[in-house]
DNA sequence: GCCGTTTTCGGCCCGACTGTTTTCAGTCG
């Protein structure tokens, strides 16, 4: 069994033994049995088995190297499958729902013999559940609308969209009386393409006026929690905010623990403490001696001063990691050698590729859209409207396309606009992986884009030979949307990466960093690699109206969690060279 | 279940909030 294999099964033992009401400590032990794993390669845990030293990791007593011992060779472990027989499935499902733990299940399951979501709601339903002693008419309430909103509100969001909620909140936190900074933190901070909900931090004094502020705001619909320095509320999109009022003196701190990741801040605790120092939300204190955190925290003098974050990293004798690499991927070790790159911002790329104007199934015009680009600073702005095929999306026909390259060099022969426009296309990659329009066409455009938009449903190794026979096509500048995925609405289809990353290197072809937040494919959890073999990428808005454009935001914040700097990222090249690399001369 | 001794048991992270209680247990992060 793999490491992760592992890592799943000591963590579904620690769920079980949940429901089951046993010692916490037990719990946390496979818990901690799991992290322990995480944190060490696949082979390192080879080796530690076969050298019968898995109880050199800190964690690991008799039964977790039994145990993982066990799974390791066998691939299977009688303790578990034993226990899971004991626990009725259901039961884990009713994790999901808030105000329901281990100990309220047991309680449902024992009395009246609930084992099931449904059978759960048809109590509540029944009023038997508010009879329950420990249980109310606000439990079963609460109970129930937690089944009800499940399915609406269980499920994650777009960062763009998200995004755009909390911009606004963070600026409003900030204009309170009292208050002296604010920021959201959580995934949203470290740029993950989608989040589960909102977390704000505030440094303030009025904590009662920053917390009316915060449940009175527009879109509220619902107050989950409200107390002295902490806040809950939902939007009606289900997004839920949470906010929480520190001292000014523990902001950072707070602001560091709740960016996360979980694994960022677990590497970032473990080198504290080898300091002989402790880091939490309250602050980076002595960890020797009496007290709670909290305590030794608020000890003027005992805590170690942090105006910012750079301080708080520097305490710990590292760079300053910026949000987007706190995950707990290498970038502690990077930041203890600074040598961490110089990532790639907004204000490094100078245009884009792959955009759609009302030729296909754009919403603005040519001229609408070089007018934007030219608002927005860009030295150059790529047209790439469909192909024939797309029939969906209004794809142009060789005449159409032809008109539309005239028009464009016409365009920029008017110097109508400063930003100069390069006609390209979005040119569909058929099933068998050839190009939508002839070669004769394709030479007289300044680049093309090469995407799949049909027969979604090949087999891995149909699709792989695809792509590889459309990224070896003479004319292909770049390959779009690498895997056609969706976020949150439709699954990639089937491709072999790393097959797709080294013919686009062998043939000098790019692979398009998608910016459309409901894409952000190639995925940014590829790109360290990929360009340390040799891609190069291309940032691309895939934009169909004006505001598009704008969503080249979300693709540079993709590309700095992949690790990439201006030099992989072609688009960063000023016009002159942009064209030399087009061969345009 | 693990750990570290005051070396085989007792402690293990904890503060905030809710709802049900009337002084606190359970949940959450």
């Amino acid at each position: 069994m793999t490491k992760n294999e592992i890592i799943d099964v000591l963590e579904e033992i620690g769920v079980l033994l949940e429901l089951k009401g046993e010692n916490p400590f037990k719990i946390r032990a496979y818990q901690s049995g799991a992290r322990a794993l995480a944190a060490i390669e696949e082979a390192e845990l080879a080796r530690l088995i076969a050298a019968e030293e898995l109880g050199t990791l800190k964690g690991f007593g008799e039964a977790l190297v039994q145990k993982v011992t066990e799974l390791h060779q066998t691939g299977r472990l009688e303790f578990f499958e034993k226990l899971k027989a004991t626990v009725a499935p259901g039961l884990i499902e009713m994790l999901e729902i808030p105000g329901l733990g281990p100990k309220k299940i047991k309680i449902l399951n024992e009395r009246l013999g609930i084992a099931s979501i449904a059978a759960l709601a048809e109590a509540c339903g029944a009023g038997s559940v508010a009879e329950l002693d420990g249980f109310g008419a606000r439990t079963q309430e609460k109970i129930l609308a937690g089944i009800k909103n499940r399915e609406a509100y269980g499920r994650r969001h777009l960062w763009w969209e998200a995004n755009e909620i909390a911009e606004p909140i963070a600026k409003g936190l900030r204009a309170l009386r009292g208050v002296s900074r604010a920021e959201a933190a959580g995934s949203l901070r470290r740029g993950m393409e989608t989040v589960g909900d909102l977390d704000f931090i505030v440094a303030g004094t009025d904590v009662a006026g920053v917390v009316a502020w915060f449940t009175s705001m527009t879109g509220v619909v619902e107050v989950t929690a409200r107390g002295e320095t902490k806040a809950s509320v939902r939007f009606g999109s289900g997004l839920q905010a949470d906010l929480r009022i520190v001292p000014e003196d523990q902001y950072i701190f707070a602001l560091h623990h709740f960016t996360g990741s979980k694994d960022h801040n677990v590497q970032m605790r473990k080198r504290a403490l080898a300091r002989g120092l402790s880091l939490s939300e309250w602050g980076l204190v002595p960890a020797a001696g009496e007290g709670t955190a909290k305590e030794k925290a608020a000890l003027v003098g005992n805590r170690v001063a942090a105006k910012d974050e750079t301080e708080l990293f520097g305490a710990l004798g590292l760079a300053y990691v910026t949000p987007e690499l706190r995950e707990g991927l290498g970038e502690i070790e990077a930041a203890e050698i600074n040598q961490l790159p110089r990532l790639v911002e907004l204000q490094d790329i100078r245009g884009a590729f792959h955009n759609h104007t009302t030729a296909s199934d754009g919403k603005a015009t040519l001229v609408e859209m070089a007018a934007a680009a030219q608002a927005l600073g860009w030295e150059y702005l790529g047209i790439a409207d469909h192909s024939k095929s797309s029939v969906q999306a209004n794809g142009l026909a060789p005449e159409r396309l032809l008109k539309q390259i005239a028009e464009i060099r016409a365009l920029n022969n008017s110097k109508q606009f400063t930003t100069h426009v390069f006609a390209g296309t979005e040119c569909d990659i058929l099933p068998d992986g050839s190009l939508d329009f002839d070669d004769s066409l394709l030479a007289q455009l300044d680049y093309v884009v090469v995407s799949v938009h049909s027969a979604f449903s090949q087999s891995e190794s149909v699709m792989t030979a695809r792509l590889v026979r459309a990224i070896e096509h003479p004319r292909t500048t770049m390959l779009g949307h690498l895997t056609g995925r969706l976020l949150l609405r439709r699954e990639a289809y089937a491709v072999d990466h790393e097959k797709v990353i080294d013919a686009a290197i062998a043939n000098g072809v790019l692979i398009e960093l998608n910016a459309s937040p409901w894409r952000l494919d190639m995925d940014w959890r590829l790109w360290r690699r990929a360009v340390e073999k040799g891609l190069r990428c291309v940032i691309n808005p895939d934009a169909h109206d004006v505001d598009g454009l704008t969503h080249l935001r979300a693709g540079v914040s993709a590309a700095r969690k992949g690790w990439l700097s201006p030099h992989h990222v072609v688009n960063c090249l000023p016009l002159a060279e942009m064209e030399r690399f087009l061969g345009l001369e």
